[in-house]
RNA sequence: CGGGGUGUGGCGCAGUCCGGUUAGCGCGCCUGCUUUGGGAGCAGGAGGUCGGGAGUUCAAAUCUCCCCACCCCGACCA
């Protein structure tokens, strides 16, 4: 069947207005009054809710506790940690009034909260059985961004930041890496999304950092999305904020410190990674609405219709998916017809339409249609009798999760092209994807293919050992084999 | 921060070059009737400090100057 489209861009052919329109037209989030700033909308902020509540019960079983530190940090702290600073002065916002006064020291409203939350560990922190402190926090930054996207890069933005503490650096390590599997895991097993794990390069690192890792996914115009980040911080927090503790053998030690964090980010990953030319296509365990419920309505059958429509969507709302409550919405509106509403629904990305009408109540059934395919089944719905088919409803729902994740790690394979040729590289990163080649390690030399193809190291895929491996660059021997690619 | 562009009912635009009575159009919105299994039709209706300020003029959305905001493309970043 062919869907006209009337509203909004096609995603095979801009995807950028696509995104956009969704994302409006969707009713996820509108821009606010404010530049580079976005108001959450119902709809976008219950997608959020959900990436809270998966990802944080993930942070959570891996032995993580959420807390709250303040938005605002004096301009002294700030300034401890050096490169900390020269990373990140550029984009931060500053409060210098306060009450109708100038104030001693300027506040800065929190890019990251590294160092208040240092400050505070070294009050804390004594001796070796305090240790580790896993800390969790759900927060907004602030970061001057030039340039800005809804969710992809705002000047206000949500996230997550988890900051722990450790007593060895092999435990604050394994952390780290711990992190990067639960991020990796939450994008692939809720989001449904296909994406690169691994170290960053010294240049894309986090400010203050020893080693970041990071999880890349690939857009469909060929751009890689910088997902989640975990750094390993070794001591230098420690040091700066005199993070120390007495260990078992009397001796005063510095703690290894992590840090890492998910923004919102994730949502404009998983809009453009799963959409088509409808609108979104929402993975079922993270959209907020899972099934919507269509009733047909004509003057003679719609009262049946309507209380059959009711009926269902109750008992839908006692059942569940994915081990939560079905999220469920009866769309009963009379004014509009269905195929705007069958439209609405679609643009918004439900994964699973139930329509009832005269025809499924005369079969006793309601007809599921499946978002990414739009296949279509009968399931057995007796209003009567309060009776539904919920494994074939569950395994439609699954089923969309499942197909979506496979498609998008199918497209995360076709859009992976190993070279050793820089001209061939040249062609990958200008829009076909990530360029898997070999590097000499040299700063210079992601500089000048930065400065040649706007293309940087995603992530380090593996070092390499024998000598005999060129760089695709320089030519010289290869310390690595990455990922490169232009990025958001 | 460099280059380009745009500000006109809720949204998208025309009108601006070449000043001239009541500022148009599409979508959306409201009311009514007919409709309703893929974004319904007809009829009627509501809604405007033309981004802001100053100037030129008998007369400014239109010309001049200043300011503000936003968007796109680059450089910087979750």
């Amino acid at each position: 069947m062919d869907i006209e489209l009337k509203h909004i861009a096609k995603r095979s052919e801009n995807l950028s207005d696509w995104y956009t329109d969704v994302i409006l037209k969707g009713e996820l989030a509108d821009y606010a009054p404010v530049r580079g700033c976005m108001v959450y909308r119902e709809y976008g902020y219950a997608i959020w809710e959900r990436v809270k509540k998966m990802l944080g019960q993930r942070i959570i079983d891996a032995g993580h506790q959420d807390v709250y530190y303040p938005l605002f940090i004096p301009r002294s702290l700030l300034m401890k940690e050096a490169e900390h600073i020269e990373g990140f002065s550029p984009e931060v916002a500053w409060v210098t009034i306060g009450g109708g006064e100038k104030l001693a020291e300027p506040l800065a409203v929190r890019p990251t909260s590294e160092v208040i939350i240092g400050t505070m560990w070294a009050k804390w922190i004594g001796s070796y059985r305090d240790l580790p402190v896993l800390q969790n926090q759900w927060a907004n930054v602030v970061r001057w961004e030039k340039a800005t996207r809804p969710f992809l890069r705002t000047l206000e933005f949500l996230w997550q930041e988890g900051h722990t503490a450790h007593r060895t650096e092999d435990e604050a390590r394994k952390e780290t890496s711990l992190i990067l599997d639960v991020y990796r895991e939450f994008a692939v097993e809720d989001l449904a999304l296909a994406v690169l794990a691994g170290q960053k390069s010294e240049s894309e690192k986090f400010a203050g950092a020893v080693e970041t890792y990071a999880i890349e996914g690939m857009m469909p115009d060929g751009k890689a999305l910088q997902c989640g980040t975990s750094h390993f911080l070794g001591q230098n927090f420690a040091k700066a904020f005199d993070i120390r503790f007495l260990d078992d053998d009397n001796t005063e030690k510095l703690v290894w410190t992590t840090s890492w964090g998910v923004s919102h980010r994730i949502i404009g990953g998983m809009i453009m990674q799963h959409g088509d030319d409808s609108g979104l296509i929402l993975p079922p365990k993270a959209a907020p609405v899972q099934v919507v419920v269509v009733p047909i309505l004509y003057d003679e059958t719609k009262a049946q219709v309507l209380e059959a429509a009711d009926k269902l969507a109750k008992l839908l709302r006692s059942q569940s998916a994915f081990g939560e409550p079905l999220r469920v919405h009866a769309d009963l509106d009379e004014t509009t017809t269905p195929g705007f509403k069958f439209s609405k629904w679609e643009l918004k990305g439900v994964p699973l339409r139930l329509e009832i009408g005269p025809k499924d109540l005369e079969k006793s059934q309601a007809t599921a249609v499946a978002r990414d395919n739009r296949s279509k089944s009968a399931l057995a719905f007796e209003p009567g009798a309060g009776t539904f088919d919920s494994e074939g409803l569950a395994g439609m729902l699954s089923g969309v999760q499942e197909r979506l994740r496979e498609r998008a790690s199918q497209e995360l394979a076709s859009r992976l092209f190993e070279t050793s040729s820089f001209d061939e590289f040249k062609e990958i990163v200008a829009g076909k994807g990530f360029a898997v080649a070999a590097w000499d390690g040299a700063e210079e030399t992601e500089a000048a293919v930065k400065e040649a193809t706007s293309a940087t190291v995603r992530v380090l895929k593996k070092g390499v050992t024998s000598g005999n491996v060129a760089c695709v660059y320089s030519g010289r021997p290869a310390q690595y084999i990455a990922y490169w690619g232009q990025s958001y």
